[in-house]
DNA sequence: CCCTGATTCGC
DNA sequence: GCGAATCAGG
């Protein structure tokens, strides 16, 4: 699969809006695989995984069986992937980001380090329309978003009461 | 069984 | 780099 800018973008897109991988691989015509080991390439922040691969207690001899040959490839359902359909949900607010749990581990309180690559997928605009786009600034590591977004998306649960009535 | 996302590894 | 196969939790 050739991964153009433009697909690497509805991708991008897509993820940020907090769609599953399933749900965007069926949106861009691809399967969720796809879209997980594409976002995962690209470096796109990992969404709470329902699983946990890396404990202690895990067991990596999981003695997989040796995989053969490919099967042949069923020809692509449809390439096609909406530009701009209409989504009643223009809120900038991301679908779950909330969920975050504050880490359990105690993080030195240093300035917010940043990496120089991740940048700030906080959603400016309505999604799909032309003048959307990220907000760029360099995320804070850990985050898919810069500390400006990243207080506004990591809210406690009680701290939004109000919101919440 | 359905869903989810993560990882592996032949290609 | 790609993504199906696989894994693994809900």
């Amino acid at each position: 699969m050739e991964w153009t800018e433009e697909q690497i973008e509805t991708l991008r897109r897509l993820w940020a809006e907090g769609l599953s991988t399933a749900e965007i691989g069926r949106r861009m015509g691809i399967s969720k695989n796809a879209v997980v080991g594409k976002a995962h390439r690209l470096h796109l922040p990992a969404r709470p995984s329902p699983i946990r691969r890396g404990g202690e207690g895990a067991k990596p001899a999981a003695p997989r069986p040796p995989r053969r040959t490919l099967r042949p490839a069923m020809p692509r359902p449809s390439p096609l992937f909406p530009a701009a359909e209409p989504r009643p949900a223009p809120a900038p607010v991301p679908a779950e980001p909330r969920r975050a749990p504050a880490p359990v581990v105690p993080m030195p309180r240093v300035e917010p380090l940043r990496t120089g690559n991740a940048t700030c997928c906080w959603p400016i605009g309505d999604p799909g329309t032309p003048g959307f786009r990220f907000c760029g600034a360099p995320a804070l590591i850990g985050k898919p978003y810069c500390a400006e977004h990243a207080a506004i998306a990591y809210v406690r649960v009680k701290d939004r009461r109000e919101d919440a009535a």
